[in-house]
Order: C-alpha cells, then structure tokens, then sequence
DNA sequence: CAAATTACCTCGCTTGTCAAGGTACTTTTT
DNA sequence: AAAAAGTACCTTGACAAGCGAGGTAATTTG
C-alpha cells in the first residue's frame, strides 16, 4: 500500500460528500472532480469509491438512484440526505482538530 | 474502529518519529508523551504502538537496544537513525501537501 | 473497425488498528 | 502484609478500508 493510502484513509467519505453539498453527481464525475481539484495528487481508486458508496448508503448519508440517460452509458445518481450533511459537518469539525494536533504532534514547535 | 484512528492512520510512524528526534526514547515515555502533548486527545494503543516499533525498526528507521535500568521495569529504548531522519522530513513534506489537498477538497471553497 | 472513453461492479489480498490477553517488577494504598 | 495501581514490555486474532485485477456494456474517436 502506498504512503499516500492510509493517509487518505478517513477522509474519503468525507471528500465524496463535500462533493455533494451543491448538486447530485455520480461515480465517475465524483472521481474526475477529486483529481481535477487536487491537480492530479488524489484520485480514488473504483474499488475504493464503490465500496465507500455502498458504505455511506448503508449508513443513510446518501441516497442513489439511476438516472434516465437517453445516451450514453447509465449513471447511478448519489444524492447526499440531511444526516449525511450532519455527518459532513461533524468530519470537518474532526478534521479541523485532529489537524491541530498532528501539526502540534510532528511540528518544529516541539516539547 | 473510531472516525479519529483512521485519520491518525498514516501519522502514527511519523508521530513516533518525530518524539525520537531530540533524544532516544522507550514505548511508555512515546505513548505519554503523545498524550501529553495533545491533552489526552491521542493516545497510541498499545498495540498500535509495537507493531508500529517493527516496521519502523525492519524499515531501518529507528534502532533498539535494551536499557540498564538499574531499578524497576526494563526499557528498550529507540533511536533514530539517518534514514529515519530523512523519511520523517519526507513525511513531514507530504503532511504538509495532504493538508493543502483535503482542505482544499472538503474546504467552504469549492469549485 | 479498433481503440479509447464513459460508466458501472465484484472479489480477494494486504495492511494498520485494536481489543484482549499475557508477563514481570515496583510503588502506593489499605 | 496483602491488594491495588502503576510502569513496562509483548503477542494474537479479528476487523475494516484501500486497492489491484478482473469483469460488463455502451458510446465516441481515430
């Protein structure tokens, strides 16, 4: 596994739901939205994402449904629900502490 | 397994790391110093923690040997070695981008 | 028409975490 | 003096997330 894996590790709900706050949006352009932000550095890989979607569904933070594409190959439409944006806020939150503490942990400004 | 321990996966060794840079240490001292240094927010459990001295040790990251305690419970106390120095820098470059990255990606700013 | 792209999915492996268990000695409390 | 708490180490097995590798099926591009 690489470096970068357990580091992302924790936070691919969060990133597919932030990916969600403003519109619905599906696998494959959830994916290419997490490279294009990140210039490249992230990517999830599909069985990563696939797995993380079934988990979140399972879990009531989104919902899916099929969408009606007249072409083009289907898409499985994720829609994020009110506790899934709860939960979105609670990671963040998370985020901001754990954040603090690693910097406080490995900075230069040391005990 | 907590929200927080996946986060935190992915640190542990740098973490460690980063208590051995000023002086060589032992596992309790470590753990309490990771605790005392986040206000009892982290904590390394212990089995976390030895598996993480293995690897880091097979790595060739930190070197061990056995304290002359000449009273109470035997030490075996770890020191850094260069390359530990050289991957804890490496380590400390790549928190610094992930934290660019995830905030970027689960930040208000979104695209 | 082949290759690339879009778009979905599953299976099995690997790896790090952790609960739970253990040993052994010392210090503090009752 | 016995019990409890603290210091200090360690291992084992289960679990969960990431991911490589495989698959399907349609469309678009060269």
């Amino acid at each position: 596994m690489s470096q970068t894996s357990d580091i992302i590790r924790g936070h691919t709900e969060t990133i597919i739901l932030s990916r969600l706050l403003d519109h619905d949006s599906y696998g494959y352009e959830i994916n290419k939205s997490i490279r294009d932000l990140t210039d490249g550095a992230f990517e999830a890989k599909e069985g990563t994402l696939y797995t993380a979607f079934r988990r979140l569904e399972q879990a009531g933070y989104i919902r899916s449904y099929w969408g009606d594409e007249s072409s083009g190959a289907r898409r499985r439409y994720y829609a994020i629900t009110d506790e899934g944006r709860a939960f979105y806020d609670e990671s963040c939150r998370e985020w901001q502490r754990v954040k603090t503490m690693i910097d406080r942990l490995i900075g230069t400004e040391q005990a």
